[in-house]
DNA sequence: CTGTTAGCGCATTCAG
DNA sequence: CTGAATGCGCTAACAG
């Protein structure tokens, strides 16, 4: 029940295994039409596939290119990434696989997996929250290309990708502030609580109060997912004095935000204010629709770029950064 | 800038390839302590990692299981089986990979990547609308140990995971039925409109009606996604004989189903009654709450067993079966 | 045009 | 207790 090897398949076609190697690795060795055959033959009748352990050892690469997944309920924006990844692994010959991320023990572990060689290079997506600066440094050490999107500090040696959602997020805030919005709330994912100091869109909320010498800060957790947040936003809106406006962490709980609103008889954005982050398509069929921050198309081809142009280079490149363009989008519900 | 092999640490450590590999595989041969402790440390101070694919062509496994997901934006019971499969994998000391399945050209990828022995067994969840049974057979015939979640047949050898889906479905509209409904309408995902026969909850809605005598079918797309379904629906009751009752093939879409009701001016179930498939957790701060068909717990763990047992026996094992327990749950929707 | 040979890095005999 | 030798399946260099 083993599965066949080019050995059996050049006794199969009477060859010798470095033909069945030139055949079907497709080399430009040139082998005669009829000889050929004959191995094209007899590899379809046993069944045969090469082993890639073999191969990756001998030819020192995989030609695979692995993901690391920050989350697995992703959102619509990881799985845009997920997608242009596969699409242009597939034009360069590489496979994709990808490791889920949503935990510090399976960091621990997806790293092992890049340390012992398992792909030529990753690319790691919105894993913040749990892998550790110093854990993506062991797996550059070992000269494995790869591309990290996350604000947070990336090591030495690899691209980064980030977004201004810090600044963007000041301005959204701001704009509340404009509007005469008073009390404004932030929902924040549960990790954003645990900080020493804020960053990214609570570090954005928090400047803009300061900025603008708006002492109250009222920060509740929920963001990470839809019933937390609905559950989160309704406690909120219940209190005696209840905000004016909710900047929530992510665009599904600013939605349950909405639905929690509009459940408590209030009106958006009459009585509350919402935005959300990330700009989801799902925005646009809320009622009302979704103000929110985030990136105005998702295309993340020029992020993909950055590990294929790594994997043809021969030497090693200089780090490249990317920031992804980030707005504002004023819609309904602010 | 190659990694470092166990060659070089054995040099370091003035021992043999032979010991390093004793020590850092952990097998039951007696090494000094003293020798232990220098391969440790040289280990450590090359950052030593073994090369699995070196290792995998020895061994002849590669300790390492995938997890063949059939779409992206994983719906949370996708989610909680991935979660089952990475905690008992943990425990039985295998890593997880996983292979996105979102077309057919996704399917000949990850066929292929499977054969080629990227790892000792296989879970594939619901990928039916993608991965033709031809297409599993050949990584059956490699002798890989596979479970199958889907409802369609499976080729003989691997296990297989069902759900009652069609029975449970028939139930809940024949529900629709027993409370008056007439125009009873199916939001379905696309691949069920392109089917020849009906399967699964589409064959569920059309024997329903077809045991009360009921002839008019109401079928519209849109159960792939949120927004899809919105427009869908939104459509679908503004038509002057609009439905009495929407049976979507997803609790997302059944939720925008709900939200295009309200927004249209109508009342849910008063005006029209929704049903969902899957109950997730969203559908109980849905207002009013979703009734649906699906698992009443969301627990993965005997259908990971299922592989883990192949993987642990030393022959082929029987093929089995499980159902999953499927019930209908009326709620404020219907 | 094709066969022979020599490793890729590791785990595992068999000697010592 | 440890080292030398073998080969997992494959590709690439070298001979014919």
């Amino acid at each position: 029940m083993s599965r066949p090897t080019a050995r059996q398949v050049a006794e199969l076609a009477q060859v010798s295994v470095a033909t069945v190697s030139y055949v079907l690795s497709g080399r430009d060795r040139p082998v005669a039409a009829e000889t050929r055959q004959r191995v094209l033959d007899a590899a379809r009748q046993l069944g045969y596939t090469p082993n890639q352990a073999a191969r990756s050892l001998r030819k020192r690469r995989t030609q695979r290119v692995c993901l690391v997944q920050g989350s697995l309920g992703g959102n619509p924006s990881d799985e845009r990434l997920a997608r242009d990844l596969h699409e242009m692994a597939d034009v360069h010959g590489y496979s994709v696989i990808t490791l889920a991320v949503y935990s510090e023990g399976r960091a621990r572990a997806a790293a092992d997996v890049l340390r012992s060689g398992i792909a030529d290079g990753a690319l790691v997506n919105q894993t913040g929250d749990h892998f550790p600066h110093d854990l993506l440094a062991e797996i550059v050490a070992t000269g494995l290309p790869m591309v990290v999107v996350r604000n947070e500090s990336v090591p030495d040696g690899c691209d980064v990708v980030r977004t201004p959602e810090t600044q963007v997020s000041t301005e959204a805030v701001e704009h509340l502030l404009a509007e005469g919005r008073t009390r404004i709330a932030f929902m924040a994912h549960r990790q954003e609580l645990y900080r020493d100091q804020p960053t990214g869109r609570l570090l954005g909320y928090t400047t803009a109060l300061d900025r603008h010498g708006v002492d109250q800060r009222i920060i509740v957790s929920g963001a990470d997912d839809r019933v937390a947040a609905y559950q989160s936003a309704t406690e909120l809106l219940r209190s005696p004095d209840r905000p004016d406006a909710i900047f929530a962490a992510s665009d599904r709980a600013a939605i349950s935000v909405i639905n929690a609103a509009k459940d408590a008889g209030l009106s958006v954005p009459g009585d509350v204010a919402v935005i959300g982050v990330g700009n989801i398509d799902e925005g646009l069929i809320s009622n009302p629709q979704l103000s929110t921050v985030g990136p105005l198309r998702h295309d993340y081809t020029d992020v993909v770029r950055l590990l294929f142009d790594r994997l043809q280079a021969d030497g090693p490149l200089p780090a490249r950064e990317i920031v992804r363009p980030w707005t504002f989008l004023r819609r309904g519900s602010s």
